[in-house]
DNA sequence: GCCGTTTTCGGCCCGACTGTTTTCAGTCG
């Protein structure tokens, strides 16, 4: 079984973190974290660059040295400087790492002095005073530490963004509320629209900072504050989330902005060029010498660099920082951009509207067309329509067109994919619709192999015109299927087949990796709700979001066309 | 360990908050 880019970016997570505790160079240390993020973030799997002899040190923050190291890990599932530092310091230690408020350094003197390991050690000799006791440790820290191991599991993991969309609007209004808030809004991962948010990052300018601060932790939502200062202060909601404010004064809130919005691998991108030029950027503002030249806006403080404005989406330091310098920036799809959905369901199969509540609801957002796509047969869970209650289902939908002003709706279905690769439907009445929606629903361990040529052998099929959600991963919840998605986006490409971005808040489905890829590979890319209800159609903003992070433009997406267009683009025939 | 429009050696983004300190180390983002 080949090694997963993940599987590769935890082993050097881990190495750096035992190579930290040892007290290893931090430059050092920090090479193996670059290099793990590179390797996560990276749409081909490494292992099959090196089965295809790529150079890997052609990747950013891969020299030589980690490229070896990486052929070695894929060759033999080992590395051999992991086994080495693992005999010197237990790998358990790197668990320790994770709980709030312990760091290398302390997790090295806990073990140094106390032999602790686990974090079962770690409570018991806390419960024993023995944590006091050591030189730098105090009452507040043991404190901390304990309140660490309680949030251990309940604090880290990442939030789906819709989730965060209400919190934050709460937050948003309370803050304005404050007498002396001159501008607020959150950035970080919720501004990038990243698919999951860690914790809430609030930005806020006015004169006194101390005072906003003072208010802010008087949020009724605010479970425990877990510290305050005069311009910073961060604290958990009874929602879950942590929340981190920051407050600076109007002529920094451009600087405050770009920097809390991250990534920090972009921050990290942007800081050395602001070096380069002699300049120093931090979150108060850019700098010549001591004199400030630019702050107020992030607009401001990416000309003064050099560059064009790079929308947050973008901000992942995945080339958007070159493409930026040379202005070829892409124009980002807008939600203004759709014409129509091409995902949904009624209450036929699994959905909870009829079909004209559904129409209904797409004439009012103003859509020319909507294609309904209950389940086929095959999905029994779902009550799957066989022949017959298609072709009742076509009839229904023609009364209805006759009857429809300003929108079309469009007669399909969301077909099963069977095991072998044939579609659950015969040939003559998938003739009869306007366009097929194809999708897995089984046997979602397969080989890589067997899964993609499963697909590759639907997309054969004429009658075959949009794969919807890819990869069946749905987040927090279900991994991907394994598929060769370079494949699936040269297949889809060459025998005009679509690949659908769909934007279920859980499923959002490509992801945004593989939304550059396919536009790369130039695969065309529908974005479809999958609604089972009216007010699902309210989630095309999310699959914005995404598209959006994967730097798709209105061209690449074939539900920004008009109908006419649209209807070209679905005939294999 | 990586990297180069000053450099193949000597740098590597930058600052706030906390706690336990007598001036700063550790952690975090």
């Amino acid at each position: 079984m080949p090694l997963h880019n993940r599987e590769i970016a935890d082993t050097f997570i881990k190495l750096a973190n035992l190579l930290e505790i040892e007290g290893a160079n931090p430059f050092r240390v920090r090479a193996y974290r670059n290099a793990a993020r590179v390797i996560s973030s990276l749409a081909p799997r490494v292992s099959d660059l090196v089965a295809q002899d790529k150079d890997l040190s052609e990747l950013p923050g891969i020299g030589d040295d980690l490229a070896d190291k990486i052929r070695t890990l894929i060759k033999t599932g080992e590395l051999p400087l992991l086994k080495q530092v693992e005999a010197r310091t237990p790998p358990i230690l790197h668990e320790l790492m994770k709980i709030e408020g312990l760091g290398p350094k302390r997790v090295k003197i806990l073990y140094q002095k106390l032999g602790i390991r686990h974090v079962k050690d770690l409570q018991t000799a806390i419960k024993q005073g023995r944590l006091k006791k050591l030189s730098g440790f105090g009452e507040k820290t043991e404190q901390k530490i304990l309140s660490g191991i309680q949030h251990l599991n309940q604090y880290t993991k990442r939030m789906k963004l819709a989730d965060a969309a209400p919190v934050v609007d709460s937050l948003l209004r309370y803050m304005r509320n404050i007498d002396g808030v001159e501008q607020v809004e959150c950035a970080g991962s919720y501004r990038r629209k990243k698919e999951t948010v860690g914790d809430l990052d609030i930005l806020a300018a006015a004169k006194d900072s101390e005072k906003i601060i003072n208010a802010f932790i008087k949020f009724d939502e605010i479970a425990a504050v877990i510290t305050q200062g005069t311009t910073r202060a961060s604290a958990h909601l009874h929602s879950g989330f942590q929340v981190d404010l920051r407050v600076v004064s109007e002529k920094s809130y451009g600087a405050a902005l770009l920097y809390f919005t991250g990534s920090k691998e972009h921050n990290i991108a942007i800081r050395k060029i602001a070096v380069q030029k002699k300049l120093k950027l931090n979150e108060y503002g850019i700098y010549r010498g001591e004199r400030q030249i630019g702050g107020r806006t992030e607009e401001e403080l990416y000309k003064q660099l050099g560059l064009a404005y790079i929308e947050p989406e973008l901000r992942e330091d995945r080339g958007e920082i070159i493409a930026s310098r040379k202005h070829r920036l892409p124009k980002l799809i807008s939600l203004k951009d759709i014409r129509g959905d091409l995902h949904c369901h009624t209450h036929a199969t699994d959905g909870s509207a009829s079909l004209e509540q559904m129409a209904k609801a797409a004439e009012q957002l103003g859509y020319e067309y909507l294609a309904i796509t209950d389940h086929s047969q095959h999905l029994t869970v779902a009550h799957g329509l066989d022949k017959k209650a298609l072709i009742a289902q076509i009839k229904k939908i023609d009364r209805l067109n006759a009857k429809l002003q300003n929108l079309v709706v469009l007669k399909s279905m969301e077909v099963d994919i069977l095991e072998d690769g044939s579609l659950d439907m015969p040939r003559d009445i998938l003739n009869e619709l306007d366009l097929t929606v194809c999708s897995i629903h089984s046997k979602f361990s397969l080989p890589q192999k067997k899964q993609t040529e499963r697909i590759l052998k639907a997309m054969d099929n004429v009658c075959f015109n949009i794969l919807a959600h890819p990869t069946g991963r749905l987040i927090n919840h279900r991994e991907p299927y394994s598929i060769d998605m370079e494949r699936i986006l040269h297949g889809a490409k060459e025998r005009g087949c679509i690949l659908e971005l769909n934007a279920q808040p859980d499923r959002l489905d490509l992801n945004d990796i593989h939304c550059k890829m396919a536009k790369d590979i130039g695969a065309p890319i529908v974005i479809s709700t999958d609604a089972h209800s009216p007010s699902q159609f309210s989630y095309m903003c999310y699959g914005i979001n995404q598209a959006r992070r994967g730097w798709l433009e209105k061209e690449n997406v074939i539900n920004t066309r008009p109908l006419k267009d649209l209807k070209k683009l679905l005939n294999r025939k």
